[in-house]
DNA sequence: CTTTACAAGTACGATATCGAACTATATTGA
DNA sequence: TCAATATAGTTCGATATCGTACTTGTAAAG
């Protein structure tokens, strides 16, 4: 494989990993207390894809050792923003379902971030979004699938 | 701001937070033992803007507390990577400077990342990568240029 | 100069994340 | 059938990250 072309995946990867690093910061700060981007990743993902999942096939979507989520979830469930429920097929198993205040939550959240967007979207063409858009939708969905673990 | 608009915006953000997740999995499984990310990140940026930088600089470039790069610096100190010298200009400060293993470790670890790479070209087309770099690129110099912290 | 406010880095305690070992349940296969 | 193996989740100890408070040095105001 050539120099150049291994050089253009980790620049794009490089970039890519910046990005979420900025993007992060911004979210967070927008985060009431005690609430960090892991429980509103989860929420998302639960809206996103869909909620009844377990907590181990979450894990694995977050590419989180298991302890981890487990503490994730502890503090929605404390929060009251998820359920936590046996699994009917499977007795050491367990479902992770969204409230109604879970879904407000990540509403509000997104919500909140309307003074950044703004911001951003005096700063950033339009038509660079657009163009990003489909792009990393396909990359993340082909990376998605390809998952090694 | 229309409300597809800011959908537009999380989005890219989104997939951009998922996809760093993703390969932040991906390279972190390549450094040797005790390593990360973090480690990682400082060498790269010492290396891809400048060297001699010192700690609080590179917190706010990571948007990290400095106590976090303090830590960090630390690790990297110890395994030899970095060298911590007096600020000439400053008696409170520091500046980081790259050590020769530092940048062979950089090298290293890109160049272990070369079977991943060569996976995802496969499964990639290049094509969308050279389609997204200038873009990111693009999103990520604004970004930068307009930080809040 | 001297006093006061500010800035760079660190020490320390709190919590998030992680890996190893454990419990309970499921699955496999002889 | 049931012993061996595998899986879901948790417990527990280690460390990375974070916020607060502190120390030392710098800058500003008088």
């Amino acid at each position: 494989m050539p120099d150049d072309l291994h050089a253009l995946y980790f620049k794009v990867f490089n970039e890519i990993g910046i990005l979420g690093q900025l993007s992060s910061t911004l979210l967070e700060a927008r985060l009431p207390d005690g609430m960090l981007i892991s429980h509103f990743s989860v929420l998302n993902h639960l809206i996103r894809v869909k909620d009844g999942q377990t907590p181990l096939v979450l894990a694995r979507a977050f590419q989180v050792p298991k302890t981890t989520m487990t503490h994730t979830l502890a503090g929605l469930e404390k929060a009251g923003l998820v359920d936590m429920r046996p699994n009917p097929s499977d007795k050491r198993s367990k479902q992770v379902w969204l409230t109604a205040a879970g879904r407000a939550f990540r509403e509000e959240a997104i919500a909140a971030l309307a003074p950044d967007i703004a911001h951003l979207s005096e700063i950033v063409p339009e038509d660079t979004l657009r163009a990003l858009a489909p792009k990393l939708e396909e990359l993340r969905q082909i990376m998605d699938a390809n998952r090694r673990t």
